[in-house]
DNA sequence: CAAAACCTGTTATACTATTAACAAATCATT
DNA sequence: AATGATTTGTTAATAGTATAACAGGTTTTG
């Protein structure tokens, strides 16, 4: 049952059964059963049944999937067949780690370009990435064609920053301030909300596993 | 409708919740209704009503929310009327990082030790956060009371420190690496996985956001 | 005080996601 | 080639989440 919109949930899962499915191919591994597939990423075989067969039939009854075939169809449904730029505003402490880790291994994206208020930052290159002034964000960011940036300044700045990137016309902001912030329809923000994870894990801990120490407790 | 189990996605959003209680309360105000927290933390107000209406009857009918009850209930709720330590592996990149920040503000939560099997690191206090050598992790967990970790060692490690962590007593894991980890049932994992939110987002921008724009994109 | 405006808590409904179950297809083996 | 063992893709059942709608209250206003 091929269909053009993928549900969320699964949209979620994808990049996770490509890193995944890059291991196996790594390793030698010809095919791969949903079953082998559900131990290793956690995840429900008759989901990842389901989720596959969004996208057709790419397995084959009585055998399993082929691990190249796979991988190669998420690769492309992925973007993963060429680089992605994104950039990258507020190279503070946790934007130099981002910088310096910069997706490399099996995800095609790059953090070609990033920009600070700093006037001691701007300007230099930091773990190969050069380092701009804000007031050549607009700018740079058109020219590069980049339209998805990794947000990671401090909170008070955050919705002001963001305004500024919705007139360099960016389309996607992966969001790392604790602040909600407003933004046209059109854009779509992912936000990471460390410390309300690590809230959350306490709270779990606190409310739930006492009872169910049954269940499987892997979350997000 | 008082319950003792809340949906998940309720306790997700609770430190959200708190935060901006926080944010409010701080500013001086006395009374919130749902209408306007929803356009604050970006959630239906009729969603806010039904998370809050779980925990029993904390508003008043043509009134809203008094601010500083609601936060005060959510302080305990969630643990925030005392202290809760936690410890973090891996003292790289994205470990330093989370330790200079070490969930300041209002979240009462810290990181009050860090372990590293990395010599030249082990035996340093980094951001005033003391690093234990691997040999002294299990004694010093078990010594500080510490059943949460944050875990940013390299991915290959992830496995192999997870199991020494459940030999420490270990109940909850917030897991920065790419992989999976398999664990006992009894043991929470929060994945934080930034490579897959960002190829998500991605995703999201290159499927969904033509058709769609119409509604209100806020992810996660 | 009566009427209008407001806002919660809950009921009803719609949507989204997960999982079990199994027929249909393939593979392995004798 | 027939039997048994696998494993998919899908249907059907269940579980979980979000939102609309509104009755039953509270506050505000004329
Ligand atoms: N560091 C962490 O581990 C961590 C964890 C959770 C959340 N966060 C959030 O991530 C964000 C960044 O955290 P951090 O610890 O890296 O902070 P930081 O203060 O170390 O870095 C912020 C950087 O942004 C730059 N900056 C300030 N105003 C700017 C502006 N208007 N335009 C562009 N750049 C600007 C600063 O010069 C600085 O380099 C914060 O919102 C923080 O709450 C950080
Ligand atoms: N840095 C980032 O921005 C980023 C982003 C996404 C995911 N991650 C993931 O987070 C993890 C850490 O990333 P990083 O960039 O900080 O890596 P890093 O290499 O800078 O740091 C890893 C640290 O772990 C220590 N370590 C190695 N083996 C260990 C062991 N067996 N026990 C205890 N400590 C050990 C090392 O000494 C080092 O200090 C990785 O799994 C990475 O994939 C990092």
């Amino acid at each position: 049952m091929v269909q053009t919109v993928i549900p969320k949930a699964t949209a979620k899962r994808l990049p996770l059964y490509y890193r995944y499915l890059n291991f196996l191919y790594n390793a030698g591994k010809k095919k791969v059963s949903s079953t082998e597939l559900s131990e290793v990423v956690k995840v429900d075989s008759a989901t990842i049944r389901r989720d596959f067969s969004y996208f057709g039939a790419l397995g084959k009854r009585g055998y399993g999937y082929d691990v190249e075939t796979l991988l190669n169809f998420f690769k492309k449904t992925l973007n993963q067949d060429h680089l992605t730029n994104v950039a990258l505003v507020g190279v503070g402490n946790l934007g130099h780690a981002l910088l310096n880790y910069n997706f490399q291994q099996t995800n095609n994206i790059r953090i070609s370009a990033a920009f600070d208020v700093n006037p001691e930052i701007a300007g230099t290159i930091q773990s190969g990435v050069p380092v701009y002034a804000m007031d050549d964000m607009v700018n740079q960011l058109k020219i590069q064609q980049i339209d998805i940036v990794i947000l990671t300044v401090p909170a008070e700045d955050a919705q002001a920053v963001s305004e500024q990137l919705i007139q360099a016309g960016i389309k996607g902001i992966m969001n790392f301030t604790p602040m909600r912030i407003s933004l046209p329809a059109n854009v779509r923000v992912q936000n990471v909300d460390l410390a309300n994870e690590l809230q959350t894990l306490i709270y779990f801990l606190d409310h739930y596993s006492k009872k169910d120490k049954l269940h499987h407790l892997q979350s997000s």
